[in-house]
DNA sequence: TGTATCTTCGTGGGCGAACACGGAACATCA
DNA sequence: TGATGTTCCGTGTTCGCCCACGAAGATACA
């Protein structure tokens, strides 16, 4: 059906058009110093056929270097970028063949000040792409607007600034990830039933993420007309566990009526690790993302479900795209939503094992 | 970190065991004509270094022409089989570079000989690897062993056989999936609920993949002492809807308590029609696979989830796999089972929309 | 008409690996 | 000693594409 394509080389367009390789060459490249009357024999051509160049002895035979950066939050082991890393790396393997070169930056994702330090740095490394996380929303915008001024090419990865220019994003589509999560959490609840939603600010504010799961989660509660559920707001502190730990005794005291619980960030796994402290297994449990400590209070039955994303692909498909932009030159799908994951105790294994 | 081994060439390992570019070939490809004391040169370096080909140029180098011959269900368009399809014309799209050919052969799903036929072409075409759909057990048996006779590779697509000695198995784990569907469907049914199982045979026999899943599903069942639930199996009629109706409505009468029902093949469309039709929207509906009509009853809220695997991206990696072991010499896992995606209706879209 | 400048385009030498070919070195036999 | 056969190994060509170099042609000006 399309294999006609494997055949052509550019020597035959040559001979097609009546000129010669070198012509071709730079009529494909767009680089001048080609008559009008050369160009268009060419053009014709390659209008008729369907040329597509052999990657595989381009990228042999190109001399072009791409430096690529990717600036994340430095992390623990266990942590969530430590996915999104593996993923940078699985990419940067596939694609040195490719004379592809990813570098990474780190930066404190407590501190605005390590972005702007990190971001001032790789300007002045002149990379031909970079990838971003962009944690600090003003102080991104700041950097993008350097990249796009100096024609550097740029994706989100994680989360995304609708105004910045892009290349592309993949994430998870957060309010429909708290609407999905609610439809799990409060389905079929006794009536009058108590569900604790925790809050942890990032210093001091809360990511758009875990907001916009918020917004998705109070969205199915009123579009369901539950409101016969009360919500308990309860703010965990950052550092003091036993200061959390006293917040939850008291709220999950004798008079209440709680049945579920949820976090809107990663961290399920501490409210678990209370819960389980409190000894309280009726509480119907959800969190997100697939830390070791939360997979353990899942096969544990601590936590009913995790949402889950895969990290790792999305950064592959973030370094594979620009790739298919820059080299390949072809075009690529802006935002991408990947799949919200619904993992319990029976399906992660097969999904953890799964890899790419 | 593992950059230095880009840069050694053949040539460079020729100079560092002191002797031609040809040698250091012969010694590498094992195919004799160097004395003694040339290839043990040539080996000491190679073990003193870390060297991986250019795979670039060795397969634009390499006049080598595979050819690929998968054996599949002809299918209807919006059939299951067609995503399986997908996977390997995009395999093939990508391979073809690597002087990959991949061709496609279709047997006729409910006729052993079709598969018969279908499978001694397979032989006398001399395909350098092969990719099954093992829908009949005994007559792939005798294919597959003809096949080890011959050393051409092959790998099973969607279900397999242990006793074959394939390379790859993409597929689930259809004994969890039906746990998996158990847990979701009997989550909080009234005591004394009734359950519909619904069966269909294919050409007499059910598939290995159905009775899997129904296992697992009985599991469930006597592993949480469900024994108050009471199963009402009923066996629907391949050609005949309105025979199916009517049984339906004979189980669905006035004095029946059934409150779920789950179909394990790919149909629960059938029974959603059916539901519609008698008006039953308090029976909760679990099924599997994508189906175009099986979505759109997820959309509607007749079927409530359906559990899923991406028989396109098995596909492809598949062919992956086969490559990475006969091109690029390197291991690949055995048996892999993939994820068992859990749908409703808020997750589908991002599900689906997301590709590969 | 000769010289200088600019535009246009063909050629050739890579990229790294595969493999065919044939030459050199050595052994064997008449 | 010369003819013939074996074993071993270096060289050259090819894959499709990129790009530098410089030649040829066009144009302008003295």
């Amino acid at each position: 059906m399309k294999n006609q394509n494997t055949k052509i080389r550019i020597k035959d367009i040559a001979t097609l058009a009546g000129v010669s390789e070198g012509t071709v060459d730079r009529v494909l490249h767009n680089r001048g110093e080609v008559s009008e009357k050369s160009k268009a024999a060419v053009e014709k051509v390659l209008e008729e056929i369907n040329y597509s160049p052999n990657l595989l002895a381009r990228s042999l035979a190109s001399k072009k270097y791409y430096r690529f950066i990717c600036l994340i939050p430095a992390h623990q082991v266990a942590d969530y970028w430590e996915s999104v890393e593996k993923g940078f790396d699985s990419a940067a393997h596939d694609y040195l063949q490719y004379n592809i070169h990813l570098e990474k930056q780190y930066f404190n994702q407590f501190d605005a000040n390590s972005f702007v330090n990190v971001s001032s740095q790789t300007i002045q490394n002149k990379p031909d792409a970079v990838f971003i996380a962009p944690i600090f929303r003003d102080e991104t915008l700041n950097f993008t607007s350097e990249l796009t001024l100096r024609q550097i090419p740029f994706s989100f990865i994680d989360s995304m600034i609708e105004e910045a220019d892009f290349l592309t994003y993949y994430g998870q589509d957060s309010f429909q990830s708290g609407y999905v999560a609610a439809k799990l959490l409060l389905n079929s609840l006794p009536d009058n039933a108590q569900v604790v939603v925790i809050r942890t600010k990032r210093k001091g504010a809360e990511s758009n993420q875990t907001i916009a799961r918020k917004n998705g989660f109070m969205h199915f509660i009123s579009e369901n007309g539950l409101s016969n559920i009360e919500l308990l707001d309860i703010e965990m502190n950052d550092n003091d566990e036993n200061v959390n730990l006293e917040l939850l005794r008291e709220a999950f005291g004798l008079n209440s009526n709680i049945k579920a619980a949820i976090t809107f960030n990663s961290k399920v796994c501490r409210l678990a690790m209370h819960l389980k402290t409190l000894n309280r297994p009726d509480v119907r449990l959800i969190g997100y993302d697939l830390l070791e400590e939360n997979v353990k209070y899942l096969k544990n039955d601590v936590v009913s479900y995790l949402l889950a994303q895969r990290p790792d692909q999305q950064a592959y498909f973030t370094v594979r795209d620009m790739c298919t932009e820059l080299i390949f030159k072809q075009k690529v799908k802006k935002i991408n939503h990947v799949p919200i994951d619904i993992l319990m105790k029976e399906n992660i294994e097969d999904y953890m094992q799964f890899r790419e």
